[in-house]
DNA sequence: CGCTCGTTTCGCCACGCAGCGAAACATCCG
DNA sequence: CGGATGTTTCGCTGCGTGGCGAAACGAGCG
């Protein structure tokens, strides 16, 4: 068939078509923390109505940007993939108005944050660094890989042996940090192992923004396994 | 002040409304590569008349992602630097329709190509994790940075010491590579040390693409340099 | 079964803006 | 100076599309 060619303008002038909508800027951006939302509450959060908030998820769902979940009378959209939520991460991050980022963004966000549904910011970026040094993490033609040692290194901390092993069957995906711009973990691996962080409350979800803050327990776990924050 | 929060939904409707429009993608596409040119040429290549052409240039330049020179009775476009270009290829590129990427692709441009001046692409990517590996590059807080020891290997595979030894002054900017998702070498660095690869004859431009077609010669010394390609 | 609530579809209006031609500038050249 | 060429400004038209309210649809629930 024909050959996929480069970008042509029509493509890139119909992804920018989606997101230039502010009502849609705004439902993307929050859904960016890998959320699914009902239709209502995007409408509410967009500012607009009902209707109008239907036809742009359409517009997003058509476009390849959303995918929807019917539960009973609500219909939940998230985000398509994680792919499309490293776009947006790609898009969004970096477009503070002009100065590269001006230190004033929040600190906590830059810390750690989530990308999707795996952890990322400073934290993400030193573990991905720090693994990948020691050996624990390794980067094969199939994405990110676990390697035993790392599970002994959970183990060790107190995490289940039985759970850490099924760590090894995921694969992880790179993904690109866009505060940091580098590697950190996504895919399976990534969302298991900051689930899996979540609930031994190393890390917490802020209320109201993507922030992780991790606890001091959580900090001397990170460090046992070699992250350190600067 | 007030903190630059998150990016809003405004600055992402705002950089998706000039992406929205077929003429603007295709002026933007075709500026990808680093050259700079003319209004005139700029409109035939989006297809449209020279006042429009105008009106989106306009458009383009107060959004901040073009520059212009004046000389003459021309005035010459280019992106307005190479964090816009790292931001285009972040869109384009893996805007391919649905399929991740069905090696339909040019493989040429899979290969080597320019991202914005430097090199980017499989061989760029390559490079960058065999000279990091070897300590040859450094991530420093200020940036990626040559070391002595790539000098010493540069001059031996036949390039001027003088020439070489200019490149440990420069400053290098991480670069995310879509097709591959790794980094590679952007910055002034990078520029310069595919600028000197070219006239080398390592590299040489494709005709009528971004592609970098590497010679014989230029993969033998990649190779001594520690370089492969699979 | 009939009411409620979440969502989508339909019909309508209004604004934004892409497109062009004509004209105004500006620069180079003879 | 005067004509040619490259670029921008101006005025205008037409289409696309975002917004809403009203109505239709469908699922839960008493």
């Amino acid at each position: 068939m024909s050959r996929v060619e480069l970008p042509n303008r029509y493509q890139l002038a119909e992804f920018g078509a989606l997101l230039a909508e502010p009502a849609r800027a705004a439902m993307l951006l929050v859904l960016l923390d890998g959320s699914a939302r009902p239709a209502g509450e995007l409408a509410r959060v967009a500012g607009v109505g009902a209707a109008t908030a239907s036809a742009h998820l359409k517009r997003l769902l058509d476009g390849g940007l959303l995918a929807v979940q019917e539960q009973g009378r609500h219909r939940y959209y998230r985000l398509a993939d994680d792919e499309v939520a490293a776009w947006l991460e790609a898009m969004a991050l970096p477009r503070a108005p002009k100065a590269q980022r001006p230190a004033g963004s929040d600190p906590a966000l830059c810390r750690a944050r989530t990308c999707y549904r795996h952890l990322a910011g400073e934290l993400g970026v030193a573990m991905c660094a720090a693994w990948l040094e020691r050996g624990w993490l390794q980067s094969t033609g199939d994405g990110l890989r676990l390697r035993a040692p790392a599970v002994e290194a959970l183990v060790e901390v107190g995490w289940q042996a039985q759970a850490a092993e099924r760590l090894l069957r995921l694969r992880g995906r790179g993904c690109i940090d866009w505060t940091e711009r580098r590697l950190h973990v996504g895919g399976p691996l990534g969302v298991a192992l900051t689930d899996a962080m979540l609930d031994a409350g190393w890390l917490r979800r802020a209320s109201r923004s993507r922030a992780l803050l991790p606890s001091a327990d959580g900090l001397r776990r990170f460090a046992q396994l070699g992250v350190r924050l600067d």
